[in-house]
DNA sequence: GTTGAGCGTT
């Protein structure tokens, strides 16, 4: 075993015909030797001239760096040898820690106090905004990793800090290459790069075809059976489209200001769901070459006919699944692809709100209604750049009201002329620009 | 319950 102390060290300019067997006599001198790596490249599984050697003890590792480093050239090289910390180690990563959930309030001193009696504090910093401001995190650096390690164990979520919204955070603070990924993903976020496709690519889009599928099946629509979210809108979706149509049976109604839901006119039902929607994309309206989205397929729940497609027969379910499943999903997914050569990176939802004009307010959202719901819901109007339920924070409950982000106002305006006043279960979307910040001008 | 809180990485 080796102690929780002990360092790794990186061993360089090593001749490329030396493996492990012949570098541990080089090294055992100064002590048991825990693990001895020589580093070989990725691909062709060459030596590349360098490996990580760890001891079983600090001493050996602090006694071998200061016998070695730059001490002795090995033979063929020509340069000494480098015996170092390996940049794992002792950049000063593994002993710092990121601390979150503290008081606002908390000074330095305040956190030194705090973290004092695990070891000795080498720094300590309050993070706090260009107003000077906490912003509630600090990092704490610890003279080793050992002391850091401590800290850790004693007081991560040990405690909530009065006024903070959960308990104390204590872990290893970020190490270079995460904090450059941080920053690359905040600058994204600031330059709206934001990829509605890579919420479909993701978990959600697993998510929402099971949900399609369900909605499909137009199981118990109000028969007190749990409906979940999108099935139930979906549903919702098609009663109304049975309603249009002069079928029997729907509670749900197009109202608001006589303006009506897309997809009316949509002249045939049939049970199958589209490979579009079985797949998850449904609402995901087609484009067309200007850009804008093809209001008339949207909101048909996948009922929307396909031009030259015959096949207008009732699949069993199980069947008309397991048809789209494996027949249908590489149309759709080559319609994307084409769009998209490249896999969209996915990065992570970060802008907020588009340009003026293009964010909506949205309320009466169903309770089961959460932000992956919504945005599918106005998908079909254009480019969601984000959606938002408000959810209570004590109880996780949605109350009922979100924010719909477009990248542009026109997307916005089809949006609320779809959907404001859209009728689900007993309750009417209310769906109108948010209003801005600096709201001296009401709408 | 009616307009984007918050978990924050120098």
């Amino acid at each position: 075993m080796k102690d929780h102390d002990a360092i790794k060290l990186f061993i360089g300019q090593i001749p490329r015909n030396l493996d492990e067997k012949d570098l541990r006599p080089l090294f055992e001198e100064f002590g048991k030797i825990y693990e001895l790596t020589v580093l070989k490249d990725r691909f062709t599984g060459m030596h590349k001239g360098c490996a990580f050697l760890t001891y079983c003890t600090r001493e050996s590792s602090l006694k071998a760096q200061n016998a070695l480093h730059e001490q002795k050239t090995l033979p063929g090289m020509n340069r000494p040898i480098q015996v170092k910390p390996a940049d794992s180690e002792s950049r000063g990563e593994d002993r710092k820690l990121f601390v979150g959930m503290l008081n606002k309030q908390q000074s330095e001193d305040d956190v030194r106090c705090l973290f004092e009696s695990f070891g000795s504090i080498e720094e300590c910093t309050i993070l706090r905004g260009p107003d000077g401001n906490s912003k509630g995190c600090a990092f704490v650096k610890y003279s080793s990793h050992a002391e850091a390690q401590a800290a850790i164990s004693a007081l991560h979520g040990s405690q909530t800090m009065p006024g903070a919204s959960s308990s104390l955070v204590v872990k290893f603070a970020d190490t270079d290459k995460e904090r450059t990924i941080r920053r690359m993903q905040q600058m994204a976020g600031q330059m709206g790069i934001f990829n509605p496709m890579a919420l479909q690519f993701g978990a959600y889009g697993a998510y929402a075809q099971v949900q399609q599928q369900q909605a499909a099946l137009m199981a118990s629509v109000g028969q007190g059976g749990y409906l979940s979210p999108m099935a139930a809108f979906a549903a919702a979706q098609m009663q109304h489209m049975a309603t249009i149509n002069g079928l029997p049976g729907g509670h749900m109604t197009p109202t608001s200001g006589g303006s009506t839901p897309p997809g009316i006119g949509a002249p045939t039902v049939t049970s199958i769901p589209s490979p579009i929607s079985v797949n998850g994309f449904a609402g995901m309206p087609p484009h067309q070459a200007n850009g804008q989205p093809n209001a008339e397929a949207v909101y048909t729940n996948g009922i929307h006919p396909y031009p030259g497609k015959p096949s207008q027969t009732t699949h069993p379910p199980t069947t008309s699944i397991q048809h789209n499943t494996h027949s249908a999903y590489p149309a759709a997914y080559g319609q994307i692809s084409q769009a998209f050569p490249q896999p969209p990176p996915i990065i992570p939802q970060q802008q907020r709100e588009g340009p003026e004009g293009c964010n909506l307010f949205i309320y009466h959202l169903p309770q089961e209604f959460g932000d992956g719901e919504l945005m599918q819901m106005f998908l079909p109007f254009g480019n969601v750049i984000s959606s938002k339920v408000f959810v209570d924070r004590a109880t996780n409950q949605s109350k009922c009201f979100g924010f719909v982000s477009f990248d542009n106002p026109g997307s916005a305006q089809a949006a609320i002329q779809s959907m404001n006043g859209f009728q689900i279960g007993m309750k009417r979307l209310k769906v109108q620009l948010k209003r801005p910040k600096d709201a001296n001008r009401p709408y």
